[in-house]
DNA sequence: CGGTTAAGCAACAATCATTGTTGACTAGCA
DNA sequence: TGCTAGTCAACAATGATTGTTGCTTAACCG
C-alpha cells in the first residue's frame, strides 16, 4: 500500500475527499502487519479519534480494497482481514489465536498443470501454512 | 470419508444412533466433489426426505467434521464448504460463480523454512488457486 | 472566501450463516 | 419394551457486515 500522503493525493484525484478519518486509517494500516480486522482498526481509531464510527471504518477500508491498496483476507477465523501488503506473499495462521504471519515461500513451483485447470484462467494462487504459535503451546500444552 | 454403511457403524461405535436423516446426509456427502454448503446438503436431502430440517444438517455435517469423516472449508465465498475428500489434495476456485475444483499438486516443496515458523508448530498447508471458470469466462466477457 | 456536494454522524434495521433453546414427540438400540 | 438420544417446529440470538435516513459538517474547486 502506498504512502498516507500518496494515498491522500490517490483519493484526491479519484474524486474521493481527503478526511481526517480517511487519513486516520491509512495511518493505522501503514505498515501494519497485524492483519487487522475492521473492528481492530475501529478500536484503534477511536482511540485517539473518540468520535469516528464503524461504518466509517469499512466505508474507508472498502475503498482502499477498490482501489487495490489492501487485500481484505478471509481465514475463516470469523472477521475479514485487512492486509496492507499487496505484494507477493502469504500466510502463516495460528489456528488457536488466529494470529497471522506473512510469509514468503517461492511459489515458482506451483502452477496448476493445464490438465487440471478445468478451464479455469487463474490469476492468484494463495498458500496459507495453519498450526500452532508459542504462546498457545505454551498456555495449553502440546 | 468412509462408505455411508461404515459410518452408521462408526455412529453406533461411538454411542451415537444410525437415523435416517444422519443416513441420507451420509449419502448425499459419499462421492460428492461439488464441496456443498449446509444448504445444498439440506435442499437436496428435503428432495427426498421433506421433513429434515436445517438444523438436523448441521448437527450431522458438525459431527462428521467432529469425526475427522469431513473437512470444512472457508474461501469467503459466504457459507462454510463441506468435503468428503479428506486425503492431500489443494483447491480451485471461481471467483465469479464460487464453483470449486479439488486438484492436486505436489506439495513437498512447500515446508515453511525454519527461519520464516515464528516459533509455530506447522501442521498443515493449504493451497487455493483463484480464477474464473470457462462458464463464467464466457459470460461476461475475458 | 463561498457555494456545492461528498462525507461523516447517529441511530437504526436488515442481512446471512450459524448456533442455541425449549418442549413435545418419535424411534434406535440394548 | 423402556430408556434416551435424536428430531422436529418455532423460535431467538449471535456476529460481521451492509443499507437507510435525515442532519450536519467540512473538503474542495473556482
Amino acid at each position: 500500500m502506498k504512502s498516507p500522503a500518496e494515498l491522500v493525493d490517490l483519493f484526491r484525484s479519484e474524486g474521493l475527499k481527503a478526511t481526517p478519518q480517511r487519513d486516520l486509517v491509512f495511518r493505522l494500516l501503514h505498515d501494519n502487519h497485524t492483519h487487522p480486522t475492521a473492528e481492530a482498526i475501529y478500536t484503534a481509531a477511536a482511540a485517539t479519534m473518540p468520535t469516528i464510527s464503524l461504518k466509517t471504518v469499512y466505508q474507508v477500508l472498502n475503498d482502499l480494497r477498490e482501489l487495490g491498496e489492501i487485500q481484505s483476507l478471509d481465514f475463516g477465523t470469523g472477521a475479514t482481514r485487512f492486509d496492507p501488503n499487496i505484494g507477493d506473499h502469504h500466510h502463516l495462521v495460528c489456528t488457536a489465536c488466529g494470529a497471522i504471519f506473512d510469509v514468503q515461500i517461492d511459489d515458482s513451483e506451483l502452477a496448476l498443470p493445464k490438465s487440471q485447470r478445468h478451464g479455469f484462467v487463474v490469476d492468484d494462487v494463495e498458500v496459507t501454512f495453519r498450526g500452532r504459535c508459542g504462546q498457545c503451546r505454551k498456555s495449553t500444552g502440546s
